[in-house]
This record gives structure tokens, sequence and C-alpha cells, in this order.
RNA sequence: GGGGUCUUAGCUCAGCUGGGAGAGCACCUGCCUUACAAGCAGGGGGUCACAGGUUCGAGCCCUGUAGGCCCCACCA
């Protein structure tokens, strides 16, 4: 056996253990190995950046579930990766090339390409050195990136393969386009935003009838420009005259159409609305629906695209301003009505995005929505908490086609080939060798993938499909998929729908959802803001166990948290309870004598998990907190499988801190101190039994700490490769279990009484126990060596009646005992009497809630007989309590 | 407009299938007791948002009300 140092420092070991497991190989996943499967394949962090506390939390979750489960005796896959991010990456290098006065379009695709490679190397590495800090024991032989070989092959594969299902079209359609990014967005990438702006009233003279005229209200009267005709409700009484009539627009004194239209809200506004199908989603229907011309008037960074006007080139709002003074000079502007209305904005940079009509390609969704209904309704597809299903169906039935092609260069290139004569389009790897035309030159799309397209695929397309592989077939699908309750709908939902496609079935059977990480006001964690931690900076200061374990304690899944410096100083200082309890022992250890060493030695082993060695004389205490031990066992194993890891880590830490260290150390002290040494063997065995057990329940929460420790407590090779804990009818002592609660309860009524009665810490003083039942005073007086150390007693007396006792000691009544400390010269009467009272007075309370439940007759007839059974007992309890408290008072006169 | 979710101790949050209200921090009192002051012992503090209902029994289940938060949605 080694030594521990003095002092718990993470620092000085975490590094170095991390190294250790990386170099035997603990992480890697065989898959070869007869083993049961458990795979996870860990949400790619974008190559953007750092690593913020939202990935320290997802990350530690999916490292404690694999942790788990690797001792558990499964065979582990945790796939780890990163993700291109295309747009989020590419305006990330734009920037930086910009700084470099470089540009973007001089450099070209390939010069553009190569400086994103650069930037992605650089932050690919960054990251995984965080992600080693934190402990993440994901399979680095393994790693993956979204745009490497065997990933794209998979993007290519899936995109030839839903076009050739005719899931995938090419289509001109309003799509959202923001003018920053210069790229097509998909709608889930709209952020909608209220914003004040007016309701502009605008009139539209009828053509061929002067003096009458359509009031138009319009929040975008720069679009006017494209209008192209006035919807109005064909059962509005006001207006159904004029639909087939003209009206003239304003400013262009152009004829347009009133055409009649359901769209057309006749509560709303004026009841008629201005048709502009080229920049507005609703009109583009509308305008489908009549035939109408689609005028686009914005070039791609949203300037005003009216050549031979004094618009051409304005900025939109610009624009808006110039068209409104035009309109009021003209006498067409009615009114300017305050209004809020929510506008989209792209949520990777704010711009409020421009509906545009641009040839895009889109994927048909009603077959895949099929798919993402069956998952859940098959069960084969699980959310925890369960009530993320709701969200999930939510998305599920709102779903419309997904625009997935963008006009980035850092991404997937479409594999879409034209003709360079004639312009046919083919779809594959290659370019064909020649067109049906004759020409054999071929010009790829210039368009890549959105960033999701990719990221659906992971799960298999990381595990090396299309191929057939050994890894697949034993890792897929995954058994867990942990992410955070936002991209349910940009990542979940597609990765579902992709893997029944492709594969079959689905990507995974549970959804373990979590919430997000907030500053401690509640705020959400931003660089706007800066109110952001950045996790390392935790990790140097307290360590990457403290962090880890401040982030699943107390957290039920799915809920949002808040981050405390206060919360992972408690971390740290549990990990430095554990430390010094080891310290204990380990000292404790030494001074023992040849034959205790040899039985310690032996504990907790491997072998004999779960078993008490022939011969071994346990004392009470020990079987109690062995039966503890077991109970927890179950607790955290339960809770475990049943991903409540917040709940489960708050069972380790009570019990090694509230139970272990608080109680059976010092209750052993006596034994491990006296000169007796025959059951210091016991105890020893025992110490290091429970403590090793519960360190390796603790190490899937906090993997550093607890391997230092099993390393010098144990000859084993790795806490991460031994076997986990299991519930053991050997180590199962109820009914010592409930005597040592008894005697527990003693030393706390005597603790409590010194304290009323301002005895000083120093002063030790007798203690007489009285009690009728031969078993209770069996009990005490077997553990009377521990009321020295944990109560303040000189010497424990115990009774079966009040027999030679000080009148006038003051006295406490537990449920199996009555307690006496005489102290003739503290004792002031009048205050023991008050005391008495209090308890005479909460006794009372005790017996009126349970005599009421019992004089019932409801309850009587109608709950279960051990409930009953239960109350009964307590009653009784209760009223020889209150027997000895009121004689204890009526001896005071 | 639709959907979700929350309201428990001064603060942040747990509370599993309904059976006597918990933790951490903060606060008060006393202790440098030879593992640990990053500690030990003791203590105060809650009509579980409100109103009904179901039940022998409700923080937990049902309905409604008030307030908070989140997501979705094409209100021109």
């Amino acid at each position: 056996m080694k030594e521990l140092e003095k002092k718990y420092d993470p620092s000085a070991m975490e590094g170095r253990i991390y190294q250790r497991w990386m170099k035997m190989g603990y992480f890697h996943a065989d898959e070869k190995s007869p083993k049961k499967a458990f795979s996870i394949s860990m949400p790619p962090p974008n190559v953007t950046g750092q690593l913020h506390m939202g990935h320290a939390l997802d990350n530690t979750l999916q490292d404690t579930l694999c942790r788990y489960k690797r001792m558990k005796g499964f065979e582990v896959l945790w796939q780890p990766g990163t993700d291109h991010a295309a747009i989020a990456t590419e305006v990330k290098v734009i920037n930086k090339l910009k700084a470099e006065g470089k540009d973007k379009n001089e450099l070209g695709r390939e010069g553009f390409l190569k400086e994103a490679w650069a930037w992605k190397e650089e932050y690919e590495s960054r990251i995984i050195n965080q992600m080693y800090k934190l402990g993440v024991s994901a399979d680095w032989d393994r790693l993956r990136f979204t745009m490497d070989e065997g990933c794209s092959d998979a993007v290519e594969h899936v995109f030839i393969d839903l076009y050739n299902k005719g899931l995938i079209y090419k289509g001109s359609r309003i799509i959202n386009w923001c003018p920053v990014c210069k790229t097509s967005i998909s709608d889930a990438e709209v952020e909608h935003k209220d914003q004040d702006s007016f309701f502009w009233h605008i009139i539209y003279p009828v053509a061929g009838e002067p003096g009458r005229a359509l009031e138009i209200a319009t929040t975008r009267p720069e679009t006017m420009f494209g209008d192209t005709a006035v919807a109005v409700n064909p059962a509005d009484e006001r207006y159904k005259d004029l639909i087939g009539k003209n009206v003239i627009l304003p400013l262009l004194n152009k004829e347009i159409p009133v055409v009649g239209d359901e769209h057309a809200d006749m509560e709303f506004g004026t009841g008629c609305v201005k048709i502009t199908p080229a920049h507005d989603p609703n009109d583009f229907e509308v305008g489908k629906r009549h035939g109408l011309e689609e005028i686009c008037i914005l070039h791609d960074d949203a300037t005003i695209d009216l050549p031979g006007t004094k618009y051409d080139g304005m900025d939109r709002y610009e624009a808006r301003k110039e068209v409104v003074k035009d309109l009021e000079a003209g006498g067409y502007l009615v009114k300017t009505v305050p209004h809020t209305h929510s506008v989209g904005t792209h949520d990777r940079c704010g711009t409020t995005v421009e509906p545009m009509i641009k040839p895009q390609w889109f994927v048909k969704m009603d077959r895949f929505a099929g798919h993402c209904r069956h998952a859940l309704e098959s069960g084969e597809l699980q959310f925890v908490p369960e009530n993320y299903s709701k969200t999930y169906m939510n998305w599920v039935d709102n779903i419309r086609d997904w625009c997935i092609s963008r006009q980035l260069w850092w991404g997937h290139r479409i594999p879409a080939w034209y003709c360079d004569r004639c312009g046919k389009l083919y779809v594959g790897h290659e370019a064909p060798a020649a067109c049906e035309c004759g020409c054999n030159t071929f010009t790829q799309d210039e368009d890549t993938l959105d960033t999701w397209f990719s990221s659906a695929l992971w799960p298999f397309s990381t595990l090396g499909w299309p191929e057939k592989t050994e890894t697949l077939a034993k890792f897929y699908p995954n058994d867990v998929l942990v992410t955070g309750y936002d991209i349910i709908f940009f990542w979940v939902i597609r990765m579902v729908f992709s893997g029944y496609e492709q594969m079959g079935e689905t990507p995974f059977h549970k959804v373990l959802i979590h919430g997000l990480v907030r500053d401690s006001l509640g705020r959400k964690m931003s660089k706007s803001l800066g109110n952001g931690i950045d996790p390392l900076e935790v990790v140097e200061k307290y360590g990457a166990d403290a962090l880890r374990a401040a982030l699943l304690t107390g957290n039920a899944p799915g809920n949002d948290m808040r981050f405390y410096w206060e919360k992972v100083e408690n971390e740290r200082n549990f990990a430095n309870k554990v430390w010094n309890a080891t310290r204990f022992i380990m000292m404790n250890v030494e001074r023992a004598d040849e034959e205790a060493k040899a039985v310690f030695e032996n504990a907790g082993g491997e072998q004999d998990q779960g078993t008490i060695p022939e011969g071994l004389a346990l004392a009470k205490e020990d079987r109690w907190i062995l039966s503890l031990y077991n109970d927890l066992v179950d607790n955290v194993t339960r809770n475990m499988d049943t991903f409540e890891l917040g709940v489960a880590l708050d069972n380790i830490t009570g019990f090694l801190w509230n139970e272990f260290c608080d109680w059976y150390i010092e209750m052993v002290k006596p034994r491990l101190y006296g000169e007796d040494h025959a059951t210091t063997d016991a105890a020893l065995w025992t110490l290091k039994t429970v403590l090793v057990g519960s360190l390796k329940m603790l190490h899937p929460f906090m993997p550093f700490i607890t391997e230092e420790i099993f390393d010098n407590l144990t000859d084993e090779e790795s806490i991460m490769i031994s076997v986990y804990p299991e519930y053991s009818e050997d180590f199962c002592f109820p009914e010592d279990a409930a005597e040592i609660e008894s005697i527990k309860e003693a030393i706390r009524a005597i603790r409590n009484l010194r304290n009323e009665m301002d005895v000083p810490p120093s002063r030790k003083a007798a203690v007489y126990v009285v009690s009728d039942d031969p078993k209770a005073r069996a009990a005490f007086e077997a553990t009377a060596g521990v009321f020295g150390a944990l109560a303040g007693a000189s010497g424990l007396t115990v009774q079966a009646d009040k027999e030679g006792i000080d009148p006038a000691a003051v006295s406490a009544v537990t449920s199996n005992a009555a307690l006496y400390i005489p102290l003739n010269d503290l004792v002031d009467v009048e205050k023991e009497k008050e005391r008495l009272q209090k308890e005479v007075k909460r006794l009372e309370g005790e017996l009126k809630r349970s005599r009421g439940m019992l004089s019932n007759e409801k309850f009587i007839s109608k709950a279960p007989a051990q409930k009953i059974e239960e109350e009964r007992a307590k009653l009784a309890t209760y009223e020889e309590m209150m027997r000895k408290v009121q004689a204890q008072l009526a001896s005071f006169g």
C-alpha cells in the first residue's frame, strides 16, 4: 500500500491519471467483444470556438453513463467527433481573413477552404484538449469530423439515395434569405422576434373609377414595387365587386389586378392586402393560386433592385423611409399607426431575414414525419423525461419541407452536375461521362448542404456506414442520446428519420434531455452579456471532479440549472472529505497488527465483493454500516438505470459524508485507538469494504479522485475497469441497523441536552440509560464504548429502572430508552422543566396525530394493514415516551 | 392563436408508483476533539401559489384562478 498525499490537490493528479487511462486504452471500444454493447454518439461540438458550460454538462452526463456501463460489464462505445458548423465557421473564417486584410472571393473557393481547414484543425484540437481536462472517456481512436472522408461519403450517398427516391427536389420556392451571410437558411434557423414598427395605410386608386380607391395596410411599404395584385376576401361585401378590376400601384403608376382570396382577413386591418409574391411567403401562395407574376425587387444584400429609379441600390430600410415620404407627398398615405409585429431573424447573426424566391434544394418531409411518429408510437424511441416527447411531436406535426442548400463554400458540396451545353442536371458521386446531348463537360452545383444534413447521419456515418462494418453491427442503434432540449428539432428529429430511412431502425432508444446551464441570476450564459464561465477555469480552481459533481447534483433531467461557485466549492469539500477519510483509514492500518493488516489487504477485493470473510467478528456498528451500504448500492443502481444521476450522486454523497464519516468512522475510533485489538480487524475490513464499494459508485461522477484513492488503497489495476458493486444478501442486517439507529438517536439526544444545558465539551459526564427492553439494553451495552467520543460521556451505565440515579439528573427520552445525566452543579431546575415541557408539547402533537388516524374508522377499514400496524407501533412508542417525560417532570415537583 | 413547463425554508433546488416536508448555501450558538476549520456538534426557519374536487389519507392525481418562463405559428 502506498501513501496518500497529505493535501487533496486535484491539479496534481488529474492530468497524470487521464494520461494513464489513455495509455491503457480503457476508452477504446472493441467491436469484436462478446460483451453486450452500450453506445452513445457524442453531440459533435462546433469547431467554431471553445467549450462552454453547456458542453461540460452534456459531456459529464455522457461520461458518467459510459463509465457506469463499463463497470457494469458492457462494451461501451462513446463515439466522439466535431462538427464543421457550416455558416458559423464560414463567418468566423471570413472575419479572421478580413482582420488579416484578405478577402474570401479573392482567395477563391479552393484558397478559402484551405484557410477553413486550418481553422478547423486548430479549434478541434483545442476542444479535444478541453475534453481531456474534463475526464471525457470517449474512444479517441475513433474521433470523427462531419466533413472527413467517411462522413462526406455518407452524406453524398444519402443525398443521391433521397434524390433517386424522389425525396429530394430542386425548385424555385420562397425561402429565408440572410442578406448578411448571403445564403438561404431553413425555417428552423429563423428566430422570430417582436419588433416595434408601424402600419402604413396606403391608397391604391381603382383604375377607371375616379374617386374610388382601396386602402391597404402594410408593415413593408418598400416591397410595394413587387406588388402584383391586391387581395380582398371574396365574401367581403365592401369590395367583392372590384374583383377582376385593376388598381393603380402608386409611385410606379402601374395597373395590378384585384383578386379574391381567403387569405384576406375581413376583420384584420382594412380587409385589403397588397400581394408581393416574391417577398412574402403568404403572398407567394396567393400568387401561385392566381397565376400572378413574381417580381423580385431586392438584391442579395437586401438593397433595392429597381434599375432606372432613384430607389435602385438603396438599403431596404432607407428605401422604406423614402417610399413613405414619396407616398405622403403624392397624397397616398392615409395614416401611420404604431404596430408591434414579429420579424424573422437569422439565429446565427441576428439579421432580419428576407423572404426571397431562389432555386434551392429541398427535402420532402411527409414521409419522414411518419418515421418520426412511428419511432415514438412504437416505443422504439423514448424521451427522458417523458414529457419532451410532446415537444418532439409538436415539431413533427408542423414540419415543412426542409431547404438544405446553402450558398456557402464550407460544407458538403451538393453532388449535382449540370451539362455545360444543355444544362441538364445529373445527380451522382461524379459527373457522367457524357451528357445526352453529347457534351462531356459538366459544372458541379455551387451550393453546399445545411450542416444538419450531415449531423443527421451522425449515429451511423461515424460507424462506417454505408459499408456494413462490424462496428456498425455491434453499436447501432445507440442506446442513449444525451442532448439539450434546444436542439430537439434541429438534430434529434433529423437523426430519427434519417436512421429509419437509411438503417431501417431508430438511431437510439433513449434521449436523455438536459437543460441549460444559466448564470447565478438565472440568465443564459452568453458572449454579449459576458456572463459565461469557462469550465476550464473551474477545473483549474477546484478540479474536474468538483465541476462534474456540481453540474449533476440536485438537478433533475430536462431542467435548467444555475451555476454557483459555492456549489463547486461544496463538491470540492466533499472530495476533500473522502480524501481525508481515506487517509484516516490508511493511518490506522499502519498501526494495526499483522493479522489485521492481512484482513484489510483483502477487504473489498474483486473476488470477495459482497461477502464477509469467515470467522470475522463484526461489531454491531459494522453490520449497521454494511446494511446502509447495501441499501445504497440498491438505490444508486436503480437511479443510475433510470437516468436520475443527480439523485444517485446525492445518495452517495449523503452516505459517505453523513453516515460513513460522521458516524461510522467516529464509532470505530475506540476500536482502532484502544488497547484491545481484538476487533480491529473487523473494523478495518468494514472500513475498506464500504469505502472501496462507495468509491466505485462515485467513480462515474468523480473519476479522478476515486481512481487516485483506489490506486493507493488496492492492488487492482484501475477503478475504471473494476466491477460495480451489487446488492448482497450477506450484507443485510436489518436488526442491527435498527439498533444502531436507536443508539444514534440516544447520542443525538445527549448532545442536544448538553448543548441546551450549556455543558462545555471539555466536561465529560456520566450517562445512565434506563430501558425495560432487554434487547435495547444489550445494544447499549454492546456499543457503550462509542458514547465517550460521540456524546462526551465519561461512562455509560445501563439498567432496567431508575434505581440509584440522582433524581435531579437532566434527562431525555428516546423511542426505546430514557437517558439521565447527573449534572448537579450545572442544573438549572427551571430551565430543565422548561425543556421537558417543550418535549411534552411535541409529544402531545404526535399523539394527537396518531390517535386521530387510528380512531378514524375509514382509515382502519380502508388503509393497508401494514400502514395501520406501523401507526399502532408509533402510537405505542409515543405513549411510552410521554409517560417517561411526564414522570421526570413530576420528579421536579 | 397553439403547445409545454414552473410556483416547496432567506437563496438555489430535490421530493421516484399519494402514507408523518428534504439537501446545499446563508443565518444563530458552541468547539483548533490526534482524518479533515475545505472541518465537528447543536439550533432557528416552510398554511408545499390560490380555490375547489377525488381519496381513509394530496406537495404529489383531476378542474379552475393568478403569476413566471420556454417553444411553435404566414396576424398582411
